[in-house]
DNA sequence: TCTTGAACCTCTAGTGGCTAGAGCTTGTAG
DNA sequence: CTACAAGCTCTAGCCACTAGAGGTTCAAGA
């Protein structure tokens, strides 16, 4: 296997500019290059790449991915830390989740009282115009 | 009321920066200044700026904040644009919280499968490497 | 072999919403 | 007057890409 940036990019549906991107930071190692200047990767930098995109799929950070593939490079050691990453990044999601349900709760009451006249006894606008008629996390 | 940057900044909760941030982008008047060229509010900033901040909390995008205090200078206009923009936006919460679950299922199901033994058998970083043992919204 | 269009290359800047200095000026209290 | 806090403008950075611009290489077709 010896193939180009552009067929890189269609096996693992990440973008051309992305793939360089990542070689840039060092996610992936620089290509060996034709007498052209292309770029051209193997079997192994598919994998690599296809673990990437997953990983931020799951919304893993690029450090956090840069630390679990420097660990998949350690097969006997322990994956310890690996679990590690993925429960601070599920921390991380929960709270996301908590606070976004927060958010949704106040928004809905503000359109459920909106009578749809006008903006003067709009509810929605006088909700963001006064603090105080918040409730819950979102409210201090 | 003739209040400077950091006094506006400290009855809003809105930092000095941001507060020029925002005069930047237009979402606040250019203030006027002392001799000294210091900036100086009154109460309409201060009422404006508490909007700004609690729409900003609530998660409206500046664009939709802009329209929103547009729309409040038109006191006498139809809310339905500003029960549409807050509707928009609850939508799109909503699909947030959908697709963070749907992460937060994933992680979850790869943590617990975790034996917390060594990296070559470690079932996150064999799920984060195959694609296909996912399921759900995430996979594809 | 030549032509042409697709794909490749590097480089720069932008996205959104701030945030952090650097270096200078103003204001106020002691 | 002095010293320090707060004000000012300007630039660049954060994160993870993304979008051109302008030039080169490759491969298919005539």
């Amino acid at each position: 296997m010896n193939i180009s940036i552009g067929e890189l990019a269609k096996r693992t549906q990440v973008k051309v500019p992305t793939v360089r991107y990542y070689e840039q930071i060092g996610l992936l190692a620089s290509a060996p290059r034709t007498d052209g200047n292309q770029r051209r990767y193997g079997k192994a930098e598919v994998d690599r790449l296809n673990f990437i995109r997953h990983s931020r799929e799951l919304g893993f950070e690029i450090e956090d991915i840069r630390e679990l593939l420097a660990m998949t490079a350690e097969p006997q050691a322990s994956c310890h830390q690996v679990d590690s990453i993925a429960r601070n990044h599920l921390a991380e999601v929960t709270r996301r989740i908590e606070s976004l349900q927060a958010l949704q709760a106040e928004l809905e009451r503000m359109i459920a009282e909106c009578g749809r006249g006008r903006i003067c006894d709009c509810q929605i606008v006088e909700a963001l115009a006064d603090h105080g008629k918040c409730m819950g996390e979102h409210a201090h």
